[in-house]
DNA sequence: TTAAACCCTGACGTGACGTTAATGTCAAGG
DNA sequence: CCTTGACATTAACGTCACGTCAGGGTTTAA
């Protein structure tokens, strides 16, 4: 059993925090004492944490509540969606970033940024218009042959495989200044679609939809942001760059 | 010219809120029609970006005001600084997102979690408290002593230097599975001491601080979060155990 | 037994807008 | 010229998640 000032001393909120909670029916005490004393246990010190992370999304406490207060509610579940917003918030501080950079150079005379480029990191809409073909292409058939191929492979194999792809993506990294147009780049990306045929071999629109993947699905998302906060959107532009000129000279 | 409807929707903003910065003098139009419409130009639009990026790092509008409002007010050093903060941010929120991770196995059983751990993610503390100790090793007399040191390689032995720690912090991130104490962690802490020499030849207790640095000092950490978001962190308690043992053996 | 450190319950304050109301302005089409 | 609809204005009260007193009781360690 705590009391007040242990919690908050543990979760990092104050008293009175508590006393809101509690007055406002979100958290109560497991006990009130004779004394009128507030005792909270460890069921509380989870919910507490749900609470926080919800708070940390931006939801107002009376929706929490009512999120929490559900007899079917699914803990793990909302931890679940909980890490899939924490990736979207990461995602947004990522292009806000990008964009203090680019503010950088337009304010250096490096280059012009229109109105809209000024806020666009701001605002959120344009996001999630990829997702139903990012869903498309990660249908069960495609996992499932995606799958058996990779089993199909040697231990020693499947190591250099991950390793190689290791080395790809630092590549990319370290060629990410000289553009998503610039020849070092598009050679990088020519390695990686040939690296991709050990999973599976895609057709050339699909590389679109993988690339597109790796920015929608937090699985990879989250993986390509510990390379580099910005390499799953590099990756994404320069893919369909590539795809575009290589449609150009191969279909002629 | 821009009205405050066209200024909304570029923004994100509601034109209530330019109406709000209006009154407390925090964004006035750069004219004011006879009709009483409010006109905004361009510097309005950048001035408003920057509104937006301290309030992206809730800051109090009030406190926004007194620090543009400065004379002396510096554009490219505040748009520096907001990107060392966002990093912070995104730091904070990988630390966070780590933590519903270790919930979910907690939950499922697959490991035990403090009640501390449970909210470890949510409390800033113990961050900055290596601040003086790092600050007293980046003094002036060490970073010039390392400044030249790495001014007398040659261009294609820098590169290869640089790389080898690309190799170290890479090989590290691999083995950070097997814990802080592994054999294999240790190994790679003793190529990284090697390769520290580089650049200085510090002493033992100064790798300690040199690590912390890695957290401390938002220069480095930016770079390190870059590479995996843990990676700073862990560096810094590999190096802690293996400067502990190196005492002990060589000691003897 | 006394001080320090904790607990309680009101109740009002605050910051950054949202919301509503009542009213004026502008551009386009009939 | 007149209407209509989308814009603009000010004024003022509402909201949310607490912060901040004020006034008083309780517990613990010296």
């Amino acid at each position: 059993m705590f009391t007040v000032k242990q919690i908050s001393k543990l979760a990092g909120v104050t008293p009175r925090t508590l006393h809101h909670y509690d007055e406002i029916g979100l958290l109560k005490p497991s006990r009130v004492g004779d004394n009128g004393y507030r005792y909270y246990g460890k069921e509380s010190l989870l919910r507490l944490q749900q609470i926080l992370f919800y708070r940390e999304l931006d939801m107002p406490l009376d929706d929490i509540r009512k999120i929490i207060g559900r007899r079917d509610y699914d803990k793990l579940g909302a931890l679940q969606s909980h890490k899939v917003a924490l990736n979207k918030k990461v995602a947004r501080l990522n292009r806000l970033i990008q964009t203090v950079d680019n503010t950088i150079n337009h304010l250096q005379g490096d280059n012009i940024m229109s109105e809209r480029e000024l806020f666009k990191a701001f605002s959120e809409e344009e996001q999630e218009q990829y997702a139903l073909e990012a869903e498309q292409l990660y249908d069960a058939a495609t996992v499932r042959a995606s799958n058996k191929k990779w089993k199909s492979y040697s231990a020693a194999k499947r190591e250099s495989i991950l390793a190689e792809g290791n080395t790809i993506y630092a590549d990319m990294v370290a060629a990410m200044p000289s553009g998503v147009r610039s020849r070092a780049v598009q050679v990088i990306v020519e390695r990686w679609h040939k690296h991709m045929e050990y999973f599976w071999t895609p057709k050339l629109e699909q590389l679109v939809g993988l690339a597109n993947g790796y920015n929608d699905d937090p699985r990879f998302k989250a993986n390509f942001d510990k390379i580099h906060p910005q390499l799953a959107e590099f990756m994404r532009e320069a893919v369909q760059v590539y795809v575009a000129n290589s449609r150009k000279s191969g279909s002629k």
